[in-house]
RNA sequence: GGAGGGGUGGCAGAGUCUGGUUGAUUGCGGCGGUCUUGAAAACCGUUGAGGGUUUUCCUUCCGGGGGUUCAAAUCCCUCCCCCUCCGCCA
């Protein structure tokens, strides 16, 4: 939701975000429909004033007098009705074209088309280098039967898998891993519902959207959440944070789950990507004061987590034309995959500023001024994805799979994934 | 799934039967003040959120939605959520 005030004063700046985004949407029309909202708020409410007028006195008259005004009010009912279902159809047309705008860019987005027009920050760590050609996760994870494709899609079709034997142990090495880093950190653990309703699809900003972009369940109308950011962000909704408790980081696991439409053929096998995975997200609720300061401490997390592993990647700064509705600012983390000799994302940190909270009402007091909170999220480690870096980089000639050094102790001392076990 | 009870301002808790200066008594908490070297206690005052207008007022909100009525926290319908008991169950 963007700021009605900045629609009224200041309706340049969003045309102009709207070009920068790619988008098509008619700011001149949606003014035109405030204006007729608050001349039909006014009307209403001095007919309200009325009748509330009327209401005090009715008690105390009696006979003609009484009878008298309490017909003139079921004459006024009929105007005001009809008052109020104009009102019902320009606000219902007004709040789903709002529902449409998107945050306003900060300035050091980068104004571009689509992802080519992405910029690349800078790198951290280095390429492994190999003696043999590296395969990749699926050649590995296949020969070590630690991951299983062909049964997943006998059982739940294309784009699931099987993690299987160590890949399972690995799996909540890693999620330990990173919990226990987060906590030092001072994040908050959750484990939120993957089910949600519509009101926190839309307050995070995941909805409008197809119908073909999200999983629905049939009888309760409950959505599965392609990213714990919905329920972490919908936690405070409706709610006054206390500014001394700010900013309020949590670290949430959950499963994740993505129908992927549109992306057919596209990295098809394997599990890069897939309709079900794991992930540990952060999500943080920050004063607007510090929110940028936050934001870089969330990718300097993000960075933490996936460098101290031992994985090369590069940090890329997102372009208007990439970015999602809700965020202002967008850095995706792609790691160096060997098996693909590309660089893939494997990480996404997102400014949303107030784009979140006012969708979802969630507020800060600062003595006797209130205001709405920045919302801000990153993948901590997004598990599936994690892995497939870690087979990758960190695979043997003969083509099993060391464990990174961080993540030995969180394996019983493990240090080796071969296929002798 | 069956039976019953309940959702009121930051919290607790009246008001609902018997509709009308009740946006709502009261207590706690919060804020300001008096007192005090300072604090506590005591006392006094103040204290919900949204919208429109703009500094003055108006309006909406007692779980959500709908209805009855000149008038609804209060009556009716419906949905949601919570609690207790029974059944089932990881």
């Amino acid at each position: 939701m963007i700021d009605l005030e900045l629609l009224r004063n200041n309706p340049e700046i969003i045309k102009e975000e709207i070009k920068k985004r790619q988008m098509k949407i008619d700011v001149d029309k949606d003014i035109k429909l405030d204006d007729g909202r608050r001349s039909l708020i006014f009307e209403i409410d001095e007919l309200r004033a009325k009748k509330n007028e009327a209401s005090k006195k009715i008690p105390k008259l009696k006979g003609e007098e009484k009878n008298k005004l309490i017909s003139q009010m079921k004459n006024l009912n009929q105007s005001l009705q009809i008052l109020e279902e104009k009102l019902n159809k320009v606000e219902e047309k007004f709040y789903a074209s709002l529902a449409n705008y998107p945050n306003i860019s900060n300035s050091s987005t980068p104004v571009g088309k689509d992802e080519n027009d992405n910029v690349v920050e800078y790198f951290k760590g280095e390429k492994p280098e190999f003696s043999f050609e590296p395969k990749n996760h699926i050649q590995l994870g296949t020969r070590l039967d630690i991951l299983d494709e062909k049964r997943a899609a006998k059982i739940s079709g294309s784009r699931f898998v099987f993690l299987k034997r160590d890949a399972v142990l690995l799996e909540f090495a890693l999620v330990r891993y990173v919990l226990d880093l987060l906590i030092g950190k001072g994040f908050i653990l959750m484990i939120p519902p993957t089910l949600v309703k519509q009101d926190a699809m839309h307050g995070t900003g995941f909805f409008p959207a197809e119908k073909t972009q999200y999983y629905k369940t049939e009888l309760d109308d409950l959505y599965l959440i392609g990213t714990a950011e919905v329920p972490l962000c919908a936690y405070h909704g409706d709610e006054f944070l206390d500014i001394e408790d700010l900013p309020l980081k949590y670290a949430g696991f959950s499963s994740c789950f993505r129908r992927e439409a549109g992306t057919y053929g596209k990295d098809m096998g394997g599990m890069f990507r897939v309709h079900q995975f794991d992930k540990v997200e952060m999500f943080i609720f920050s004063n607007p004061r510090n929110s940028w300061d936050d934001y870089e401490y969330l990718r300097d997390t993000v960075e933490e987590v996936i460098g101290s592993l031992g994985i090369h990647y590069r940090i890329m700064n997102m372009c208007t034309g990439d970015i999602g509705n809700p965020n202002a600012k967008k850095y995706d983390l792609e790691a160096w995959l060997p098996g693909q000799q590309n660089y893939r994302e494997l990480a996404s940190c997102s400014h949303d500023t107030d784009y979140q909270s006012r969708r979802l009402n969630i507020k800060y007091k600062d003595g006797k001024k209130k205001d709405f909170v920045h919302t801000m999220n990153s993948t901590a480690c997004a598990v599936g994805r994690t892995l497939i870096a870690i087979y990758e980089n960190y695979q043997t000639k003969e083509g099993n799979i060391k464990i990174p050094e961080a993540l030995v102790p969180y394996m019983n001392g493990k240090k080796i994934i071969s296929a002798e076990d």
